[in-house]
DNA sequence: GCCCAGGGGGCTC
DNA sequence: GAGCCCCATGGG
């Protein structure tokens, strides 16, 4: 590994423009991972709404969220979307926690990185991007966590194809970025800030992106797409 | 009315 | 493995 220039760049240039974004919301690990599974295809905000809920409920531990029904579980979390699917993705993963750690996060993260996230990729709901959130965002492992934004910039970038799988874009970043756990931290973070505000899935063109850099590159972007 | 949110499961071929 | 559909709702 070796780290990339340009790639350090374009953080540098986030981190200027967007600040630290403080992540990952939350006050334990446990909340993180309540959060990486409920913000599955939802902005953060509707997650907030439904880990309030959650708390107004008193039905924020594991041992609670396991004890009521999936209906009332679902009703909870509604907020948040596709709530019937994650209150079933919730009980899941807080059963794993608990009937193989005893719900001991220390114990947990002392795992290898193979070992767990293999584990969590196995249980019902949870996905590459969720379990590479909670690796990082929870259990503090170097994974960097892709999400859709991560592709889309990176692609109307120029820099890889269109349709890259998970862990080809993983690699990617992985062999051009330090094995940082702040600088993927951080990185993840600031693609998602630049990725919800001037990167749109249906707008190829930059959106008044504040970034020079990203600006002229997206237009070239913009260019290309109107001549296809 | 249409698009889209910090994905993932399940099915088909 | 790629290409679909489904989950589900509110705000811009």
């Amino acid at each position: 590994m070796r780290t990339d220039k340009k790639l350090m760049e374009i953080y540098d240039s986030l981190l200027g423009y967007f600040g630290p974004r403080g992540w990952w919301p939350g006050d334990s690990r446990f909340e993180i991972i309540i959060g990486a599974i409920l913000t599955q295809a939802i902005s953060w905000k509707n997650v907030e709404k439904a880990i309030l809920a959650l708390k107004a409920a008193d039905v924020f531990t594991e041992d609670k969220i396991l004890t009521v029904s999936p209906e009332k579980l679902a009703d909870i979390i509604r907020p948040a979307l596709y709530f019937r699917q994650k209150a079933r993705k919730l009980q899941v993963t807080m059963d794993y926690i608990r009937s193989r750690y005893d719900c001991d996060y220390d114990l947990m993260f002392s795992e290898t990185l193979p070992v767990l996230r293999n584990d969590l990729l196995s249980l019902w709901g949870i996905g590459e991007e969720t379990a590479d959130s909670i690796l990082l965002y929870a259990g503090n492992y170097p994974v960097f966590v892709v999400d859709s934004y991560t592709r889309r910039i990176f692609y109307r970038l120029g820099m890889v194809d269109e349709n890259i799988s998970y862990r080809q874009m993983q690699q990617f970043m992985q062999n051009k970025v330090p094995p940082d756990t702040a600088i993927y931290n951080e990185y993840h973070a600031l693609l998602v800030a630049l990725g919800a505000n001037y990167c749109k899935k249906s707008r190829p063109d930059c959106l008044n992106c504040p970034l020079d850099q990203f600006c002229n590159k997206l237009k070239i972007m913009q260019e290309n797409y109107r001549g296809e």
